[in-house]
DNA sequence: CTTGGCACTCAGGAAGCGTGAGTGCCAGGG
DNA sequence: CCCTGGCACTCACGCTTCCTGAGTGCCAAG
C-alpha cells in the first residue's frame, strides 16, 4: 500500500518536523534529503499518506505534520533507537553509582532522564510486590510505641509506628523480632504477608494482642499501598515556547499519583520498551503528549517502570536510547545495593 | 507624608489589582471602594504614591499597578492575615492527621498548601541537625554490608550502606548496637556526631577498622547533608495564563534544591511569618514572585521551613493565614508521632 | 484641599493589503 | 504507468492604518 518511498517521505516529515517544529513543505523535503525526486512527485505521495491519514495539514497552503497515527508508524517501523554515545554511557554509570540509597537513586535518575532527554522524566519506585525481605526490625520508642521497619532487597525501607493495645519490654520485642526475622527473611512480600497471616498462633497468648496490632501493620501497609510512589522532575522543560497550549493540564496530570499510575499502567507491561502516542494515552490532560516507558528491575524482574513525558512531536530515537539505557543502568545499580 | 487617604487608596489598589490582574484606574477604585471623593482627588493620591515608588502605571493612560515596593507597604501595614475559616482548620487537621511517616507528612502538607493557596507549596523536612536520635539500629546483610538506620523523634528515618573492611558476625554488630544505643540515645544529632568522634577508644582493637567505617558514615553523611531534602507541589497553578511570562525561570528554580535551601535560608530564620517580595528574592528566576514562609516545629523549635511561592500579586492576606495556619498544625502533628 | 472640565496619550482591536510558501491539478515525457 | 514542470489558486502571517475608549495630568473655580 505504501511503497519505499512513500515510507521515506512520512519519515522525512516526522524528522523534519521535529527538528524545525513547522509544518514542512515538499521542496523543502527534497532539499534536505535526498530524495531524487522532484517536488511535485513529493506532493503527490504526501497527499496519498494525507488520505491515509499518516499526516494533515493545519490548513490549505501549509505544509504538512505528521499525527498521531503517522508517529506510531514511524516509530514502529520507521527508526531505531539511537544508542547513546559512550561518553553519555560512562556518565550515567558514575552518576548513578554514586548514589546512596534508594530515594538517591530514584532522584538521580529523575534528573539524568530529565537531563538527557531535555523532556519531563517519571520515575516509579520499585514495587515492594516483587521484592523480598531483607530483614524487619522492630524498635521500641515508648512502653506502647513500636517502629516497624522492613527493609527489601532493592534498598527500600518502609517504616510505620504502631500503637500498642498493651505495654510491652524489651524482651518481647525481641521475641516478635526473632520471630519474623526467622519466619519472613528471604521472603517475597507477597508471600510474606500471607505467612504473617498465620504467624499469630505461634505467639504466645499473653503477647497475643500487641503482636496482631503489629502483625496488621506490616499486612495492610506493606502488601497494600505497595507501588504508590511516583516521582517526576524535569517539568522547566515543558516551558518550552511552543508547548504553553495545555501545560496547565499536563502538570495536573503529573501531579495526581494516581493519574500516573494509571498511564505508566496501561504502557505495555513487559519490561521492554513501550511507546505511547497522544490520543492513544489514557489520561484526558495528556492528550497532546507522548509517553516512552519502559520497566526497569534487578534480574529477570521487573520491579517498576520508568518514562519520559514530552510533546507528541519529540525525537523518539533519542529518547528511547535514553530511556533504555536509564532502565537497564537502574537495573544494575539496585542489583548491587 | 502618606496620610490616611492615600494608604487607604494603596490598599484599595493592591486589592483591586490581585483580585482583577489589570491596572486600576482612578475611577473605578471610587466605585468598588467606598471613598467620599472624586476620581480626581484619587488622581492626585495616585500621583504622589507613584512618585514616591508604591505604584507605577504600565504605560501612560493605563490604570496603576502595585510595585514591591507597594506590596511591602500593603502587607507591613496595611493588612492582616486572614485567619483560615473553622471548616478549614477541621480539614486540614483531619487530613494530617492521616499521615502515617514522616514522608506522608510531608507529602500532605505540600499537597495542602497547594490547595489552599492556589499556588506553589514548598516544604523542606525537618532538619536533623535539631533532632533527637531515639534509635540506631544496624542490620547485617552480608558479611561485609551493613546498613545503618538512624531514628530521630521527628519521626525521620535515615538510612545508608556501609562496606565494611574486614568481615563481621552478628555478635560484632551486637556489640556495636548497643554501644551506640548507650551513647547516643536521646542526644541530639549535632552532639551525637561529636560523641561518634571518640568513641572510638571504647571499641575493642579487632573490631575498630569496621567500627570506624560505621562510625564515619554516621558522621558524614547524617551531620552534613542534614537540611537538604526539600519538596515542591501545585507547580500546576503555575499555568494561570498571566504568569507564562518567566514559568521557565521559576521551574528550573523549584527543581534546584540549592536554590530552594539559598531562598528558603535567607527569608527571615525566626518561627515567625515572613514574606519575601520579588526582587526581594536572590534567586534571579524567582524575581517576579513573592514568598510566604514560615518555620515550623515541635515545642519552641523551628525544625525546618515551609513556604508558598506565587505571582507578586497574590493574595497576601490569605496566603499568609493558611501558611500559618499549615504551619501549626504540621508542628504539632510532628509532636505527636 | 477638593472638584469638574478638558485636552492629551496610547494600548489594543479591527480592517485592509501584499507577499510567499505551499498546494492541487494537468498535460507532456521517459 | 510514474515522474516532472508549469500554472493557477489559497490563505496564514506580517505590515500598516485607523479608531476607540480608558485613563491620565493639569487647571481654574468652589
Amino acid at each position: 500500500m505504501l511503497d519505499e518511498r512513500k515510507l521515506a517521505v512520512l519519515r522525512a516529515v516526522v524528522e523534519d518536523y521535529v527538528s524545525t517544529n513547522e509544518p514542512v513543505g515538499s521542496k523543502s523535503l527534497v532539499d534536505r534529503h535526498n530524495l531524487d525526486v522532484s517536488p511535485a512527485t513529493i506532493r503527490n505521495d504526501m497527499a496519498v499518506l494525507e488520505e491515509q491519514g499518516y499526516i494533515t495539514q493545519p490548513h490549505t497552503s501549509a505544509g504538512r505534520v505528521p499525527t498521531d497515527k503517522g508517529y506510531r508508524l514511524f516509530v514502529d517501523r520507521l527508526s531505531h533507537m539511537k544508542p547513546l554515545s559512550s561518553a553519555e554511557r560512562r556518565a550515567i554509570q558514575t552518576y548513578l553509582a554514586q548514589a546512596y540509597g534508594l530515594d538517591d537513586v530514584v532522584m538521580r535518575t529523575v534528573r539524568l532522564l530529565a537531563q538527557l532527554t531535555r523532556q519531563v522524566a517519571v520515575v516509579q519506585y520499585p514495587s515492594l510486590t516483587r521484592s523480598v525481605v531483607r530483614h524487619i526490625e522492630l524498635v521500641r520508642l515508648a512502653p506502647e510505641k513500636l517502629l516497624v521497619v522492613v527493609i527489601t532487597d532493592t534498598g527500600r525501607v518502609e517504616q510505620r509506628m504502631v500503637d500498642l493495645p498493651d505495654r510491652c519490654e524489651d524482651d518481647d520485642v525481641a521475641h516478635l523480632r526473632a520471630l519474623l526475622n526467622a519466619s519472613l527473611d528471604g521472603r517475597r512480600l507477597t508471600e510474606a504477608v500471607k505467612i504473617v497471616a498465620g504467624l499469630i498462633e505461634s505467639v504466645p497468648p499473653a503477647g497475643r494482642a500487641n503482636a496482631a496490632a503489629v502483625f496488621s501493620v506490616i499486612m495492610a501497609n506493606l502488601a497494600e499501598r505497595n507501588e504508590e510512589r511516583i516521582v517526576f522532575g524535569g517539568t522547566a522543560n515543558l516551558a518550552a515556547p511552543d508547548f504553553s497550549q495545555g501545560l496547565r493540564d499536563v502538570l495536573e496530570a503529573l501531579e495526581e499519583q494516581v493519574v500516573l499510575m494509571r498511564v505508566l499502567g496501561d504502557a505495555t507491561d513487559e519490561s521492554l520498551l513501550s511507546v505511547m502516542i497522544g490520543r492513544e494515552n489514557p489520561v484526558e490532560g495528556l492528550r497532546t503528549t507522548s509517553l516512552v516507558s519502559s520497566g526497569y528491575g534487578s534480574g529477570g524482574e521487573t520491579l517498576a517502570k520508568l518514562a519520559v513525558l514530552g510533546p507528541t512531536r519529540m525525537d523518539y530515537p533519542g529518547t528511547m536510547g535514553a530511556v533504555s539505557a536509564v532502565a537497564r543502568y537502574v537495573g544494575e545499580i539496585l542489583m548491587e545495593s
